[in-house]
DNA sequence: CTCGATGCAAAGACTTTGCATAGCA
DNA sequence: TGCTATGCAAAGTCTTTGCATCGAG
């Protein structure tokens, strides 16, 4: 397949390095995924990956498009893959689990959001937390 | 006027003291404010209150269910009155400004997901990033 | 070759914890 | 007086930064 972000890398005067693809396919593979996450899985393939090198990575990778995160507890954030953000994650506090549920329940909020207050929602940001079916 | 809480706190088992007034007094004052803005303001009446002693209050006030913390930015969350907690927080990603939303606008999205999937949510800790009016 | 990327270690921001002492009840 | 709360310092977690070296282009 075509790497076009390859090319959006070098037209930028960044590099593609093994360490780069790699950060972006534990991503794609883990989905909702800490920095620690991705850099053990990374090191399954390439031993000697430093944490920093994931963390300067993610940064390029978000800069780019390609990934995003959210903050779905109070410690590290986590990373997926922007073409898989058209969701919103709700977060359990009872068992800690997390759903994703379709853009379209947060549509109307949205919609109120910006013709009431005109409040352009990031909607792949968005993490709500709360008591799912089973911990209410 | 009287002090409710101080019978909870000793209802409890705990105590009041002059530091756990003077947080909740600058948490009162200040909005949304954090664990830092907090300290520094309990400092300008008392000196010498301790930052660890701010976060130990700052626990219990929210096990009491007088204040709340929400994750505003990627740093430190800010605390506020629970008494206030009846709205959402709307952070821009323009200009960083915090808006406050009735929760009248979300109330919709809220229904969805209790009839939906079963999820109830706390609309107390809710942020919603985006950008304001101003910055689109 | 050149200049950006990496690994490593140290520093930083934010928070928690251990312990002796202070002070509320 | 007894036991909780505090201050202080140290440790912990997560993240960033400085710098010498490596390696993509």
């Amino acid at each position: 397949m075509t790497e076009t972000w390859h090319e959006e890398l070098r037209a930028k005067g960044y590099r593609v390095t093994p360490q780069r693809q790699l950060v972006l396919e534990a991503v794609t593979a883990l989905g909702h995924a800490t920095p620690e996450d991705i850099c053990s899985k990374v090191q399954q393939t390439a031993r000697g990956v430093n944490i920093s090198t994931v963390y300067r990575t993610l940064e390029l990778l978000e800069e780019l498009g390609l990934v995003t995160h959210t903050h779905l507890s109070h410690g590290a954030p986590t990373y997926h893959l922007a073409a898989d953000a058209n969701h919103v994650h709700l977060v359990c506090r009872g068992c800690g689990e997390i759903v994703e549920a379709p853009p379209g329940l947060v549509q109307g909020m949205v919609d109120g959001l910006r013709d009431g207050l005109g409040f352009d929602t990031d909607v792949h940001h968005l993490t709500i937390f709360g008591r799912c079916r089973n911990c209410r």
